[in-house]
DNA sequence: GCCGGCTTGTGCAAATTTGCACAAGGAGAC
DNA sequence: GTCTCCTTGTGCAAATTTGCACAAGCCGGC
């Protein structure tokens, strides 16, 4: 029931970044991983590695190692990505016309299933496969299809009202791409992807 | 001298995010911001803000806050974007394009200053302002113009090569948005940007 | 069947990071 | 000038996170 207190979330941010190494690996025919390989691979320590995935139960095998296929697929439910999760655009300029043709959500557990976008222009073109819809009827479309993410790629300045609009509609995770912090209710989620931010990260050090 | 022994990295890393929004707060027109404030549009606690700060100088007045101007300054001068960073970009697919347009960067210390692909069908075309060039110029190019930061929007499968490229060519911090991790030497950067990481960290709690 | 070589899972200690709580001090009212 | 209000900067304690080191155990070879 309780999983934030079981599981720390520096734990759970790992896991994707695990589960993605682990299906390249799959991709070069591994069959089975040793913490210490996957750790070269990431720049992780592998006594991280297995503290990490020991607190999901045991699936290493001493000796050899952690077998691919069934660590990938434990990972996946865990993560909860052993489905699909539909997701939804707003805002179809340069970035979201990008994100509606990207192939890579599809293969990781997300399908982008409607865009919308507040410009009279855009609404009723085509972004990738989605047809472009009103952001009026925003609320309505994502209640009825019990969507719970949400990408916002909107200029800043309309990203607080979209995500209330958002959350209004009942989603509960949202994937922020303009560079501004929402605030949202205390059980929706925001993750941020504003590129300056680890490019400043960087040149601190430069 | 020796900077990753004073200040710890947690703290650099969320200094790009205190600047982002001060530079909110002065466009709203605030002179003065206190750390209880800025936490509150942050979502970080007050006593982190100060501590973090104090780390770089007394810049707060007590009564008062921090002088928002003052600041930013300050905060500019330690993350070294108190001028403009050149930046190479290499890969000019759907978000390549994207990434060479988007205004956002000019402002906050970056200039896309050259772009590199691979494909003859792509080298001439124009994307944003700048000329697709050929990426076997691009270790020459980029020497001669000491360009020390590279982003990479190029498939997962030509990451590595191009990121070798890249340190080759004398580039000290890389920005990856393909979603694999990279190998590079330990005086280079790397910062990540997939998407589908931080999807997967959310679902985790859906 | 037994041995040697590896690798896991984990108890414990070290290191890092966060948060509390308060003395010190500036600004404005009067 | 003095009093009050507010906020900083920081010592110290708590909590979190990482890493070490090793017993336990699987596997393949002989
Ligand atoms: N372009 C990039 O490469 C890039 C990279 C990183 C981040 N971003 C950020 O992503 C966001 C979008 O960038 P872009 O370059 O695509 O901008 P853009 O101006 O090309 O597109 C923004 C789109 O949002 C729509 N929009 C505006 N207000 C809206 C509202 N209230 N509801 C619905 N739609 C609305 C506009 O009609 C437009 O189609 C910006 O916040 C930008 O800072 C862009
Ligand atoms: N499109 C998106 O919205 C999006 C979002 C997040 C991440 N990504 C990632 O960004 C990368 C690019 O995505 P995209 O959708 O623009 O793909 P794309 O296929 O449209 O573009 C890739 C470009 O890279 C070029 N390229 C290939 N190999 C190269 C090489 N060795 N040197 C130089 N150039 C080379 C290709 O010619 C092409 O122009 C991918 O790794 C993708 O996973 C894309």
């Amino acid at each position: 029931m309780a999983k934030k207190p079981e599981i720390p979330h520096v734990v759970v941010s790992r896991l994707p970044i695990y589960l993605r190494a682990l299906e390249h690996a799959r991709q070069e025919g591994l069959t089975c991983i040793s913490s210490q390989e996957l750790g070269e691979r990431l720049s992780i320590s592998s006594a991280q590695i297995r503290k990490d995935l020991s607190m999901f139960g045991e699936y290493g095998k001493q000796g050899r190692g952690y077998p691919v296929d069934a660590l990938i697929h434990a990972l996946r439910q865990h993560l909860h990505v052993d489905r699909v999760w539909d997701v939804v655009l707003v805002g179809v300029g340069d970035l979201g016309h990008a994100l509606a043709r990207y192939k890579g959500f599809a293969e990781r557990g997300f399908r982008i299933a409607m865009a919308f976008d507040k410009d009279p222009a855009k609404i009723g073109t085509t972004a990738g496969d989605l047809t472009v819809e009103d952001i009026r009827l925003l609320a309505r479309r994502v209640q009825e299809a019990g969507i719970k993410i949400g990408m916002i790629a909107t200029p800043a300045a309309a990203a607080q009202e979209v995500a209330n609009l958002l959350v209004f509609a009942g989603v509960r995770a949202i994937l922020n791409y303009a560079p501004i912090h929402l605030t949202v209710p205390n059980d929706v989620r925001v993750e941020y992807l504003d590129p300056v931010i680890p490019l400043q990260r960087m040149t601190y050090y430069l």
